[in-house]
DNA sequence: AAGACGAAAGTGGTTGA
DNA sequence: TCAACAACTTTCGTCTT
């Protein structure tokens, strides 16, 4: 185990600490500040579980959140060779048994069933193992906190994947996790804006940048655009013309002023499809992007040439 | 005929009194 | 709690290629 273990956060004081294991980050869930930068402690787990009065040291390695049982079932019983465990395996062991007769209880039964669900659309979007594990989680602290109640188990389980998703950095938007549920966007945003509030959960706004990649392979477009249009975009952070707006439509502008650029044009309706977005706010960001970069003359020289 | 452009009206969420 | 507000959408008519 490494030594200088963080559990505190040295800014508010806060336990409730959150661990970015894609960036190696751990982040302070009430402030958001980053304490540590590449962590490599695999072994630990980054939130205590209440489990009322026993030791809450942990032993062994990281627990699964994405089973109802936090991966438990699976492994109890499996080599039945109690004699050879050491005494820490032989207290991991009963303390296993104890959460399986926990499976019993209403909560643990409803995770059983949404954490299929959450299994099945991660695995239909290819959402990252590290992304599905927070999702899991997520949805477990929403459901102590009775917060299932009222509404859908699926809309729930979405909120949390999509909560988890921006938290990860990974590109999911809202539309394509609504297309894995029977569900419309409006109602998986809604939850999804009422737990990260009930739980704290501090989001950092999606940048363009993250979407870019993933629109321009969909759109099949050279490497070389995909760099101009990163590009753009930061050259339009710089400006300060992207606050405040929706990071896919200018994802989606910076595309297709990328693709004009680089001779690869795409039709405003190819390029909005894609993103989710309509012509109407490509058109928008576009204007801006061209008034603000001074990219007039360049397209308009594009445009003669054709 | 297809794509680009823009005006006008509507939607859902945020904010601030 | 309600109204103002910004971003985005839908719809539709008009140009341009």
């Amino acid at each position: 185990m490494k030594s200088g273990k963080i559990t505190k956060c040295p800014n508010c004081g806060s336990k409730d600490l959150y661990w970015d294991r894609k960036r190696g980050e751990v982040i302070c869930k009430k402030c958001g500040l980053v304490i540590e930068d590449k962590v490599i402690d695999f072994s630990q787990e980054w939130r205590e579980f209440s489990d009322q009065g026993e030791s809450k040291r942990r032993v062994g390695s990281p627990l699964t959140y994405t089973k109802h049982d936090k991966g438990l079932s699976t492994k109890i019983g499996k080599s039945g060779d109690l004699s050879k465990m050491s005494p820490s395996e032989k207290r991991m062991y009963y303390r296993m048994k104890k959460w399986q007769t926990r499976i019993s209880t209403p909560i643990e039964r409803n995770l059983k069933f949404a954490l299929a669900e959450l299994k099945r659309v991660a695995s239909f979007l290819d959402v990252p193992k590290i992304a599905e594990e927070d999702a899991a989680m997520i949805y477990r602290m929403a459901a102590e906190k009775g917060l299932v109640r009222g509404r859908s188990m699926e809309s729930v389980v979405a909120g949390a994947l999509y909560a988890s998703c921006r938290r990860h950095g990974v590109p999911r938007t809202l539309d394509e996790i609504s297309n894995a549920f029977p569900l419309d966007k409006k109602e998986i945003g809604k939850t999804y804006r009422f737990i990260c509030r009930e739980l704290r959960i501090r989001i950092l706004p999606t940048s363009p940048q993250d979407y870019v990649q993933r629109f321009a392979s969909e759109l099949h477009l050279k490497p070389k655009t995909v760099s101009r249009a990163v590009e753009i975009i930061k050259k339009a952070n710089k400006l300060e013309i992207t606050s405040g707006k929706g990071p896919m439509g200018i994802a989606a502008a910076a595309l297709y002023v990328a693709a004009l650029l680089c001779g690869e044009k795409k039709t405003q309706r190819d390029v909005a499809d894609v993103a989710g977005v309509t012509e109407v706010t490509i058109r928008n960001r576009y204007k801006e992007l061209l008034e603000k970069l001074k990219l007039e003359d360049q397209i308009k020289k594009i445009r003669e040439k054709a």
